[in-house]
DNA sequence: TGCATAATAACGA
DNA sequence: TCGTTATTATGCA
C-alpha cells in the first residue's frame, strides 16, 4: 500500500503538462476573479518554464520585458515613456513595438503599460476604442488602477 | 543598407 | 484639440 501512496505523490510532483496546464488555469481563474497575484512570479514558481528571452532576442526588448516584471507589479501602471527613461533610451514607440510582439499578454503584464496623458494606449496590436483595448481597460479597473 | 512602420511625445496654431 | 514633427528599434526587401 505504500508505494501506491508514493507513486500518487510521485504523481503529483511530476508535474506533468496536464498538471501544468491545469495549474495554469486555476492561476488565471483566480487573478480574473480579483485575486492580487502575481501572475510571471507564480507561473515561475509552477515550474513552467516561459522563457521570453527567446521570443526577444535583443538587448531593447528584453530590457522592457525585465523592468515589466520586475518592476510593474499588481495595481501598478507605468507608461511608454517611463519605461524609456528607465532603460536609457527615447525609443517610446519602440517599446510599443516590443509590447505589440509579446506572446504573453497577460503574464508579461503589457496592458498595465499606459500612455503618459493618462490615455489607455494600445492593446495587442489595436489601437482604440476594439474589444482588445477594451480588455486592457478592463484588466486595469479589476487591479484597481483604474 | 534603406525604407516603412509603430500600442508615443511634445509643440504650435 | 488638431496637425505636425521629432525620434528610435524592428522587420522586410
Amino acid at each position: 500500500m505504500k508505494h501506491i501512496e508514493n507513486n500518487k505523490l510521485e504523481l503529483a510532483n511530476n508535474n506533468n503538462s496536464i498538471d501544468k496546464i491545469n495549474n495554469l488555469v486555476n492561476l488565471i481563474k483566480n487573478y480574473l476573479s480579483g485575486e492580487e497575484i502575481n501572475l510571471y512570479q507564480k507561473i515561475n514558481n509552477l515550474d513552467i518554464e516561459i522563457s521570453f528571452e527567446k521570443k526577444f532576442p535583443t538587448v531593447f526588448a528584453q530590457k522592457v520585458m525585465k523592468f515589466l516584471i520586475e518592476n510593474v507589479q499588481y495595481g501598478k501602471t507605468t507608461t511608454y515613456s517611463d519605461i524609456g527613461e528607465a532603460i536609457g533610451s527615447k525609443a517610446f514607440r519602440a517599446i510599443g513595438n516590443v509590447m505589440k510582439s509579446n506572446p504573453l499578454p497577460l503574464i508579461i503584464p503589457c496592458h498595465r503599460v499606459i500612455r503618459k496623458n493618462g490615455g489607455l494606449g494600445g492593446f495587442m496590436g489595436k489601437m482604440d476604442k476594439v474589444w482588445q483595448t477594451n480588455l486592457k481597460l478592463t484588466l486595469l479597473k479589476l487591479e484597481g488602477s483604474r
